[in-house]
DNA sequence: GCAAGGTC
């Protein structure tokens, strides 16, 4: 039997069906799929099945000092036991092996480690296979012609593996150690991570250090003389002494006199007209980080991006989504594809338009990879998806229109006019040939009016105007800016830069959107700088990658390029060692920074935002146990200090972050004080005791700034109804029949009133809602996914949480057991 | 419990 391994089940699925002409079969082995047909079992594997870490002995974080770590051996570990498993017993079966996971170097590194699990059971020839896409030409080729794995290339991806391991662990332990945060709270840095997290830093630092200057710009409306023409804007402009063209007046004094001087000009005389054509090329196909910065600019985080494209790819209607290709493969015949989609209901009329160019010479970018095509869809259409799906199918089938269609054409008209003086310009522009834009509407085609005048021409001058200006500070980069700036700096990769962003979050280093580093960020990255410099540059990958072409160039070894980083390490720790309680004091102050709220109005020390026991949040005095001045904060979300400080109290303003939930609670004083104000409204009997005990409903708000109806015997009584947290409630003269329940009304500024009604209704109505949430409302599961569940008997939320994760993972194909665990931890919420 | 890299 031959045994061929792949990087995915998918591969493993397409390779099968190509090979076997359609004549595969699919069984499984622990829960894993295993295509068949002749003498030929296919598996796929999912990535690395095998990872690197220290011995167990190194496990406990106090009893090893973080320097240990850097002459720790590093042992390989089994990480997907179901899957190492079954190829194990495939390998026993199997007279010959054939590696075909992705061509790359990780893939090779991946080839290597299915090499080694092979070999383990016994001495079989084992092949690679390479090809670019997962097409009958080449994938049959590459089968026709197998090489050999290349052993030196996979040598370099251990060697980052641990180096990476070896600086990220003992440099993270070093640091909580150091500021005596362990736990769920540790600091962390890495290769990637750190010198991502040092690019919005750097960015904040700018920033705040940002000095605004004040200037002046001035405007007015010109039109020809003629009847019915349309006016249109123009700028003040003068020439400095290079000749150049400037619109910014930096002193007040100047700005005054040329506004006199435009303000008493009634006509202007055009002075040149300038006409020029400009070809607005379309777009590259899609690699992953233009991918998600198209779905960023429709209004998509890079980690939802990249979900749903992970969705529509498992589902066959989009090619794989982690690619840094830009070059279509040869055998990718844009023609049929397009002929497919000629009979689509919806695209079909734009696919026809561009089925009548003779030639389809679809565009390229700069990189052409080996591993993926660039995303495009597959000629499979989908029915049954999400409207997020629908938005991100249509902008991926349009950006594959786009790269087929034809430049579009821009009218540039530029007309400077003397005004008694003062000189005006206007730049119009007119998109005279579509182009592209008619199948890709996501670039903007905004025109900007300017009549065609002729020089000599006179116009009249209208409301001018004087704007005074400030330059403003660099702006934030939003997620996809720093995902592309990573991959220009050289950091990261298509599969994890979105990921690596997301770790920012989690670790409470960036808040927000566009992301903006904590105190605590600054913090790690200043104390970086100053005791590990090489851990927050972006030269460390530089010189990574170096040694890793030497050691897939066979002129150097794993050990040499290991060895050489230990050095290096050693000496950083050297510095460390010194600095210890400094690097410490530092870590801990930024902390607190990221917490701190203002005085206690009890003794004057330090109010900060802490976490019980019980993980909700509150604020709580520094001077506790001496001082146990306490304010409750919202249940929901993670608090968030504001810059904004309340005026009555002098404590920061705090935010709750709760994905779409996210509000700003304000002053946690102000709002226990409103609570403590506030009478409870008596509204009718409660349900619960009302009869025997005589207890009454009454709208209450608590000192944490939530309102409910609760049971004025509360806490004999714990009935209950939530309320919203934001509006005046207005108590109703209607009555709810069922429940002898005054009618709410929430007034909201701005809003219209929302008519809530009877509480117990409202609830009643909401918690039906939140029943209704389907299984493919969970994060990663698509209509796909959400169909093959329902096949293997899970329809419902409740089904996924009483589910058995392993039972599900052996009878839904492409769903693993962890994903499983996933899911039901979100399903609990 | 540490990293980064696959895949889901």
């Amino acid at each position: 039997m031959e045994l061929i391994i792949t990087e995915k089940d998918n591969a493993a699925r397409r390779i099968a069906e190509i090979l076997s002409e359609g004549g595969a079969s699919v069984e499984r082995r622990n829960g894993v799929p295993v295509y068949r047909w002749g003498g030929k079992r296919c598996i796929g594997l999912s990535g690395h099945v095998v990872g690197v870490d220290f011995p167990p002995e190194y496990n406990d974080w106090r009893d090893v000092r973080p320097v240990e770590l850097v002459d720790a051996r590093v042992v390989k570990t089994e990480t997907q036991e179901n899957i190492v498993t079954a190829l194990r017993s495939l390998a026993r079966e199997a007279d010959s092996a054939i590696i075909a996971t992705d061509y790359d170097r990780e893939g090779e590194l991946i080839g290597k480690e299915a090499y080694d699990l092979v070999t383990d059971e016994g001495d079989i020839p084992i092949q690679r296979v390479r090809f670019s896409s997962i097409t009958d030409r080449e994938v049959t080729n590459a089968f026709a012609n197998p090489e050999d794995l290349d052993f030196d290339l996979a040598a370099s991806g251990e060697a980052r593996q641990i180096i990476d391991l070896m600086w990220g662990a003992a440099l993270t332990r070093f640091l909580s150690l150091s500021a005596k945060q362990l736990g769920n709270d540790f600091i962390s840095v890495g290769r990637v991570q750190s010198p991502t997290l040092k690019l919005i830093v750097d960015r904040e630092r700018e920033i705040e250090a940002f000095d605004p200057e004040d200037y002046w710009e001035l405007f007015a409306d010109l039109a020809k003389t003629d009847e019915g023409d349309e006016p249109f804007e123009s700028q003040y402009f003068f020439y400095d002494e290079d000749d150049n063209e400037q619109e910014r007046v930096w002193n007040e004094a100047d700005a005054d006199a040329a506004f006199e001087q435009l303000r008493t000009a009634s006509e202007a005389r055009v002075e040149s007209v300038n006409r020029r054509t400009r070809t607005d090329d379309p777009p590259a196909p899609f690699n992953t980080t233009q991918y998600i910065r198209a779905a960023g600019s429709i209004g998509y985080s890079a980690q939802r991006a990249m979900s749903i494209a992970e969705d529509l790819y498992t589902a066959g209607y989009i090619t794989y989504p982690r690619t840094d290709n830009t070059v279509y493969p040869d055998d990718l015949d844009e023609r049929d594809l397009l002929e497919r989609f000629a009979e689509h209901a919806r695209f079909g009329d734009d696919a026809q338009s561009l089925l009548e160019r003779d030639d389809i010479e679809p565009t390229s970018g700069d990189k052409e990879t080996t591993d993926h095509p660039p995303i495009h869809p597959t000629g499979e259409f989908p029915t049954d998806i999400s409207d997020d799906e629908w938005d991100v199918y249509d902008l991926v089938v349009r950006r594959f229109f786009a790269t087929c269609a034809e430049p579009a054409k821009w009218a540039h008209l530029k007309v400077v006019a003397d005004a008694s003086g003062c000189l005006l310009k206007a730049n119009g522009k007119r998109l005279v040939e579509e182009g592209y834009h008619a199948v890709y509407p996501y670039h903007s085609t905004t025109e900007n009016y300017v009549p065609a005048v002729e020089e000599g021409e006179t116009l009249a001058v209208t409301d001018p105007r004087q704007e005074d200006k400030q330059t403003q500070p660099p702006r934030r980069r939003g997620q996809s800016r720093i995902i592309e700036t990573m991959e220009q700096m050289g950091i990261g990769t298509k599969a994890t830069r979105h990921g690596t962003l997301q770790k920012l979050y989690d670790r409470g280093y960036i808040e927000n959107d566009p992301p903006r580093p904590t105190r605590l960020a600054m913090g790690v990255v200043e104390a970086a700088e100053r005791f590990a410099d090489l851990i927050v540059s972006e030269e460390m990958t530089a010189q990574l990658e170096q040694d890793m072409t030497a050691i897939a160039d066979g002129e150097a070894t794993l050990d040499e390029v290991t060895d050489e980083s230990r050095e290096i390490l050693k000496r950083v720790f050297e510095d460390l060692h010194v600095s210890r309680d400094e690097v410490g004091d530092h870590l801990r102050e930024a902390l607190k920074a990221d917490k701190l709220l203002g005085p206690c109005p009890d003794c004057g020390e330090d109010l900060l935002v802490r976490r019980s026991r019980y993980g909700s949040y509150f604020v709580g005095c520094d001077g506790y146990p001496d001082c146990e001045y306490t304010l409750p904060l919202p249940s929901s979300g993670e608090p968030m200090v504001l810059d904004e400080v309340c005026e009555d109290h002098g404590l920061n303003e705090v935010k709750m972050l709760a994905g779409r939930d996210t509000y700003t609670h304000g002053c946690p004083l102000c709002r226990a004080e409103e609570a403590d104000d506030a009478e409870d409204r008596v509204i009718g009997a409660c349900p619960d005791c009302g009869d025997d005990e005589g207890g009454e409903l009454a709208i209450k708000t608590l000192r944490s700034g939530s309102r409910l109806v609760g049971c004025t015997r509360y806490p004999d009584c714990e009935y209950s109804l939530p309320l919203p947290r934001k509006g005046d409630i207005e108590v109703t003269d209607e009555f709810c029949d069922d429940h002898d329940l005054p009618e709410l009304v929430v007034h909201n500024d701005g809003d219209d009133p929302w008519e809530l009604g009877c509480p117990i209704c409202n609830f009643a109505e909401y918690q039906e809602r939140t029943a209704m949430r389907n299984i493919d409302d969970l994060d990663g599961v698509g209509a796909k996914t959400a169909e093959k569940l329902a096949a293997a008997g899970i329809e419902s939320l409740d089904d996924l949480r009483s589910a058995e994760p392993d039972d599900v993972a052996s009878e839904v194909q492409g769903v693993s057991a962890d994903r499983i665990r996933e899911w039901q931890s979100q399903a609990a919420t």
